[in-house]
RNA sequence: CUGUCCGUAGCACAGCCGGAUAAUGCAUCAGACUCCGACUCUGAAGAUCGAGGGUUCGAAUCCCUCCGGGCAGGCCA
């Protein structure tokens, strides 16, 4: 347990204990409800706050802050790093730390050094968390650029919160979109040869078919042209598909991404997956037919509408190998948590899914989906319209090309998925101190300076004790502590809320109080004691600003 | 029309399972290096939290209505 969940846990032992006392002695009657103990947002308030006077003047029928005086007679502080305490406002009861707090805040630090953070709130269990998925027909766009960054990131942010996480890619490699990519080279490739061919307004305008046709071309010339269209097809298919899967895991990797699984679709058909799904849902009567088609009862199982499993043409529908996808991850894989991250336009399809799961037996509350907003891309202060079909979108490749991988990765987790993101071009570019992540790295470099320094001085850093830590006195050495003691309980707030973008948020903040620091105090000092309380805070700096970078896989500088 | 997400300073955004003076960055203005890296720091100014009602000791936060915006709702994915 964390200094500060251990402090926060022994007063709220010793608030009970109190209220036992004053209940014996007579001078409360009644039953404590329950109470909280939180963090002010004022810290003149206190370190710590309790509203247990202000709960319970109901049950003890007294006021508040009379209350609240019971409570602070009969407490006993002993051993909770607590030193004082406040009766404030209403009725709160504000509570100071004692000066062991921050050292033992230190301590616990050093000692567990780049495991600071971890947290086994998830027990080990096993989460399979699937994000960018980009279809195989073409190259991948900015809205993926953020959810592999959101999608990486969280995956790291619940293995540091004790999940067993796997990352997984599902290829779309069959269906429809496929069709449709057979249908752009296809029409490609034959322009190359003949007059007459048109591109249909739904099929990929993209220069990269036309990229792949002529690759084709060059390599095996006009061989195919008095193919059939079948023949001709697949081999434009079995020619640019593994070339445009390849492509994504390499570009992916070059973002940092490495996947533990890609999934394929059409592995589920060739399974049978599918099929399974149709047959299954029909055995259990939760399937009808109307007007040629097969249609699946979602209404029935907490959606708003039913929808179509199998067109009237007999082929299913892209809902039918989602549902097996994900019915795999639960029931066949056996994962205790699937999620996945999906852009904001398919939320109305998330409880059909799960209406789907439930009717097959799978408990739906496995399945989390984090939503993602669109991100609007922003140059000169002008919205640029992506246009998907005119290919003209901004591609991961470009964006990648422009600005630093450690700035993408950090700035596209700078704010939870659910908001719209704006993402400015020209300052994303610009690589200056306004992208946050530079900020962040300029405080780990600069520690790094600091402690260089000391050494080419001949500064040995030594063990602190608890006295030499004592000497930590000044606001910006308090608040900075008292910031690095919440790490772990950040870490596990991100990870249960699916947010990874409120660590960047802390460890800005970690940021901001370090470089305050830095300039109300110096390290350097004829004061061997002070310096090396000071030299223990700022490895306790690189140590929590390291690990965080480390989690979301930006390099952490000794120099910039 | 129905569903869903959003609306907080000039801009971009925190805070949202109710708590004390609504946080931060950019931009603006005024300051700080003979001193461990100024990619930094200090200070000022800037918000009737979209509007109205309700719930209660207390509402940016919960509920209702309305206004404005994004996205869905097709045998497309």
């Amino acid at each position: 347990m964390t200094t500060s969940a251990l402090t926060q846990q022994r007063l709220k032992e010793a608030i009970l204990a109190s209220v036992g006392a004053a209940i014996n002695k007579g001078e409360l009657n009644g039953e404590m409800p329950g109470f909280t103990i939180e963090i002010p947002a004022d810290r003149t308030h206190g370190d710590l706050a309790t509203n247990a006077a202000m709960v319970s003047a109901r049950a003890f029928r007294l006021a508040p802050r009379k209350i609240a005086e019971i409570i602070c007679e009969n407490i006993d502080l002993t051993g909770t790093n607590i030193s004082r305490t406040e009766i404030a406002g209403p009725g709160f009861i504000n509570f100071f730390y004692d000066k062991s707090f921050y050292a033992d805040v230190l301590n616990e630090i050093k000692t567990k050094g780049d495991s600071y953070g971890r947290s086994d709130m998830g027990q080990g269990k096993r989460v399979l968390v699937e994000f960018v998925s980009a279809n195989p027909t073409g190259p991948m766009h900015v809205g993926n650029a953020r959810g592999g960054a959101l999608g990486d990131s969280l995956s790291s942010v619940l293995e540091w919160a004790g999940f067993d996480v796997s990352r997984e890619f599902y290829i779309n490699d069959a269906g429809n979109q496929i069709e449709k990519f057979a249908t752009s080279l296809e029409i490609r490739y034959m322009q190359l040869f003949c007059d007459g061919y048109e591109m249909p307004e739904d099929s990929y305008h993209g220069q990269d078919i036309i990229d792949h046709a002529k690759n084709f071309a060059d390599k095996y010339g006009d061989s195919l042209v008095n193919e059939s269209s079948d023949k001709r097809r697949k081999a434009l298919v079995d020619f640019a598909l593994p070339q445009n899967i390849e492509g994504l895991e390499r570009d992916l990797k070059k973002y940092r991404i490495v996947y533990d699984n890609w999934f394929r679709e059409s592995s589920l058909h060739k399974s049978g997956e599918v099929k399974k799904v149709v047959d299954l849902l029909t055995e259990k009567g939760h399937t009808y037919e109307s007007e040629g088609a097969v249609w699946f009862r979602a209404t029935e199982f907490g959606a708003d509408k039913d929808f179509v499993l199998v067109r009237s043409n007999g082929l299913p529908t892209y809902v039918v190998p989602d549902i097996a996808y994900h019915y795999n991850k639960l029931a066949v894989r056996g994962f205790d948590k699937a999620i996945d991250i999906f852009g904001a336009d398919h939320h109305g399809y998330v409880p059909r899914l799960k209406a789907a799961l439930t009717a097959l037996g799978v408990d739906a509350d496995k399945l989390d989906v984090v939503l993602m907003q669109m991100v609007r891309l922003v140059r000169n202060g002008e919205t640029i319209k992506v246009s998907k079909r005119s290919g003209k979108a901004i591609t991961l490749v470009t964006l990648l090309d422009e600005i630093p991988i450690d700035a993408a990765r950090f700035f596209f987790n700078t704010r939870e998925a659910n908001s719209h993101f704006e993402f400015d071009l020209d300052l994303a570019i610009e690589q200056s101190s306004k992208n946050p992540v530079y900020y962040v790295q300029y405080a780990h470099a600069r520690i790094c300076n600091i402690l260089k320094n000391l050494e080419s001085e001949g500064v040995e850093i030594q063990n602190c004790t608890t006295q030499d830590l004592y000497r930590l006195s000044t606001d910006e050495e308090i608040e900075l502590i008292d910031k690095l003691a919440l790490f772990t309980e950040e870490t596990e707030a991100a990870a249960r809320d699916y947010d990874p973008s409120r660590i960047t948020r802390y460890v800005t903040e970690v940021a901001t109080l370090f470089h305050k620091f830095y300039n109300a105090c110096r390290v350097k000092s004829e004061d061997t004691q002070l310096m090396q309380a000071r030299i223990a805070l700022c490895l306790a700096v690189r140590t929590v600003i390291k690990n965080v970078l480390d989690m979301f896989k930006i390099t952490a500088p000794e120099q910039m």
